[in-house]
RNA sequence: GCCCCCUUCGUCUAUCGGUUAGGACGCCAGGUUUUCAACCUGGAAAGAGGAGUUCGAUUCUCCUAGGGGGUGCCA
């Protein structure tokens, strides 16, 4: 019996959620869930003066928004600062820490000092075995860890592989504040152990942290979790992510009209691969996903490939799955309308046509502007070439004909047009852009049958007329 | 400066000593077509450089270069 998995995302509550941790918590979750196990939530509010209400909720949106549920409450770090303390105090009982008295420019001109000679930088452990006695007057002291001076420590990382550090170059960390409070280094060993987690999959800025973490783990005779430090996501041009492409927070993404799936996809696919394999369901992820599968590189973000991924998502998702996704985006869209109940079917009906044709939700809302479009119709200037004098000819043809029509339905439609067209030695084009030019005010649309029959016979009929209504004034 | 990690088409990646180095996005050309997408076909496009190990290196080792991360009483 092996014992259950149990994988944790623990965000500081210091800015927004950005896609790279976005992708560290969905690579947590996919590997709890593949092994039947939990994923927990820790926010790492030590630091309290960063930490802000506002960014713990959009934390927990975000990861909401992108349908990777947690497992039992999440844990607020500084809520168990006296425990952490404790653990502190019991270090130093035992002569595994001790208290050091240094001041920040103390400090400071070690850092200098160590630099300037080539060494390796840090503290030095000045006050390591000095005689608590001669302490300082007036200086409250923090506690530091003893760390291992001697040996190297080995992190036998799932990702990264076998890392060797030398103690020597690891230098006695602060447990406590010289407030009394707990450091991050402290904090996430303590909670790690109480909470049982069993795999740690972080970012790699955290590997050199796991070195001086597995040293704490081993002064407190505790068993460290399974490492794996995933690489970073770079911007585009190979630099690190900035606000000007991929660290925006998350909602920056759904604003933009890509879908969580899509975005699960694109992310899962950034770092980890299973073969060729580009396009994995929710449950395929969950049972494909490994951690011998990662790359140890970093990889840029690329949004092209994104698109491409949410196209393809949208193109084959429920209609009424993208009214509903719709629906939750168009509050976050500037000037977006209200939409009627009525005009919400008018969408859901034409969506089959709409969804073949768009990238991003916002596209998608975009191209079907012309459904709620006020008569008479704005032409852009390239739809209104097309209603010349040839072009109003045939829509009034083939006016004609869609009048004549007994049932509005599609085989109708597309069977009337054909044959006006047909009957007036005109190609299907010459007839279609005319139409699609009164009927959407523009060039591009879905299929000129598709438009027709979702705008229904009335208000079809009546945009053809308000274009062949004046007969001298082409607009535009 | 010191420590750690990384390096295959422009980008994401496959390859786990022997391949015409494969796929995807993007790009180019063509096809299909009522527009635009989608779709189909084809094309250009890669092992950072240098030493080894080996019958044979993209694959293993080392060096160099380049990139990234860390180096806090931040997380």
């Amino acid at each position: 019996m092996s014992e259950p998995v149990i994988t944790r995302f623990a965000p500081s509550p210091t800015g927004f959620l950005h896609i790279g941790g976005v992708r560290t918590a969905l690579f947590n979750w996919l590997y709890a869930r593949k092994h039947g196990g939990q994923f927990r939530l820790r926010i790492e509010d030590t630091d309290r003066a960063r930490s802000t209400e506002a960014a713990i909720d959009a934390i927990l949106e975000g990861l909401r928004w992108m349908q990777l549920d947690w497992d039992d409450e999440p844990v607020f770090q500084h809520s168990r600062a006296s425990r952490h303390i404790e653990v502190a105090e019991r270090l130093l009982a035992e002569g595994k820490a001790y208290r050091c008295y240094c001041t920040p420019e103390e400090l400071a001109q070690m850092r200098e000092q160590a630099r300037a000679e080539g060494r390796p930088p840090g503290y030095d452990g000045r006050w390591r075995d000095r005689d608590p006695a001669s302490a300082p007057a007036g200086i409250d002291p923090v506690i530091r860890f003893k760390a291992p001076r001697q040996g190297e420590t080995v992190i036998e990382d799932q990702v990264q592989g076998k890392v060797t550090f030398a103690n020597a170059a690891l230098d006695d960390l602060v447990l406590l504040r010289s407030d009394g409070t707990p450091t991050y280094m402290l904090s996430v060993v303590v909670d790690d152990h109480d909470m049982g987690i069993t795999h740690v999959i972080r970012g790699d800025d955290h590997l050199t942290n796991a070195a001086r973490q597995a040293q704490i783990y081993a002064a407190l005779g505790w068993q460290p979790p399974v490492f794996a430090h995933i690489p970073l996501i770079h911007g585009p041009d190979g630099a690190k992510l900035s606000k000007r492409h991929g660290a925006l927070g998350i909602e920056a993404y759904r604003d933009m009209g890509y879908l969580p799936e899509a975005l699960r996809n694109y992310l899962v696919r950034l770092g980890w691969s299973h073969g060729d394999q580009e396009i994995f369901s929710t449950e395929e992820m969950i049972e494909l996903f490994d951690l011998p599968g990662i790359n140890k590189a970093a990889a840029r973000f690329d949004f092209k490939k994104l698109e491409a991924l949410n196209g393809h998502y949208i193109r084959h998702a429920e209609d009424r799955a993208l009214i509903g996704h719709l629906q939750a985006l168009l509050p976050h869209l500037p000037d977006a309308p209200q939409l009627t109940q009525a005009q919400w079917q008018l969408l859901e009906k034409a969506m089959p046509g709409l969804k073949e044709r768009a990238k991003t939700l916002v596209e998608l809302w975009h191209s079907a502007a012309f459904l709620f479009a006020k008569r008479p119709l704005e032409m852009t200037p390239k739809a209104a070439k097309w209603l010349d004098e040839a072009g109003r000819a045939a829509l009034a043809g083939v006016a004609v004909a869609l009048r004549e029509l007994q049932d509005w339905t599609l085989e109708n439609i597309e069977t009337a047009i054909r044959n006006y067209a047909e009957q007036a030695d005109l190609k299907l084009g010459k007839v279609a852009q005319p139409l699609r030019a009164a009927l959407t005010g523009t060039t591009v649309s879905p299929s000129i049958f598709d438009v027709l029959h979702v705008l229904g016979r009335e208000e079809s009929l009546a945009r053809i007329a308000d274009q062949l209504a004046p007969p001298q004034q082409p607009q535009g």
